[in-house]
DNA sequence: GCGATACATTGACGAACGTCGATGTAGTGC
DNA sequence: GCACTACATCGACGTTCGTCAATGTATCGC
């Protein structure tokens, strides 16, 4: 390892492994898939919109303050439903969301 | 706000605003090109080798575990480090990489 | 100078994504 | 039953992404 700091071109100093690795591949497949969840601005607000009011926001809500029609709010939503972010639930006409905190908290302490 | 509750059909108990957004599209938009630094498996996997590594890691480390090309694992790694993930040190021949865990702190810190 | 090595960049390709209008489905009130 | 509303789904479009082989650039030892 300390033969590995120095500026030379001594490739087997160099191309000896670290460390095996921490995250195995399933597990880097699951997170990733949370945290593009997050990866859209869009996204990022609706769940800032629901996770900042106390209690549960009406899906027809999230249309006009996105400024997206009313599919592409519904297809974002169902991504954050599926990432276990928001829950969802209708009654009558309407959905109601409400947010998850479990999966950001478990997102926040894979961060840590 | 209570009249909201119900499972009535009236439009207007429904659509009055819920309260004022709380994320701007600015930091939205921020925010999702740091999440989605961290949406691609490969890129979780190459940031989790170096962050459990002690010190730096040689970029020659990191093509043989992660199973992708030279090219490719350079592409993933500039996008790390254009995030401030990780950060970037040319010493001779040779590139080395060191987690950057301000940028991690200060994601974690948005999810709470 | 030359040859070899480590990494970045380019260009191309298919796949996935975000978006919308149009349409479908389920529920309400009459 | 019918008309209306709220939301989901479908189909299409342009854009972005991940990937590689080929090539370029910088550095080393000679």
């Amino acid at each position: 390892m300390a033969a590995r700091t120095k500026t030379a071109t001594d490739p087997i100093a160099c191309c000896t492994p670290v460390r095996t690795d921490s995250l195995d591949e399933a597990d880097a497949e699951l997170l990733a898939r949370s945290f593009a969840a997050l990866s859209d601005p869009i996204r990022l607000r609706l769940l800032s919109f629901i996770t900042s009011a106390d209690g549960e926001v009406c899906a027809c809500d999230l249309v006009e303050p996105s400024g997206r029609s009313q599919p592409t709010v519904s297809h974002h939503m169902k991504i954050l439903v599926d990432a276990g972010l928001v829950t969802r639930e209708k009654r009558g006409l309407w959905v109601w969301y409400q947010a998850a905190p479990a999966r950001l908290d478990a997102l926040r302490a894979v961060l840590g």
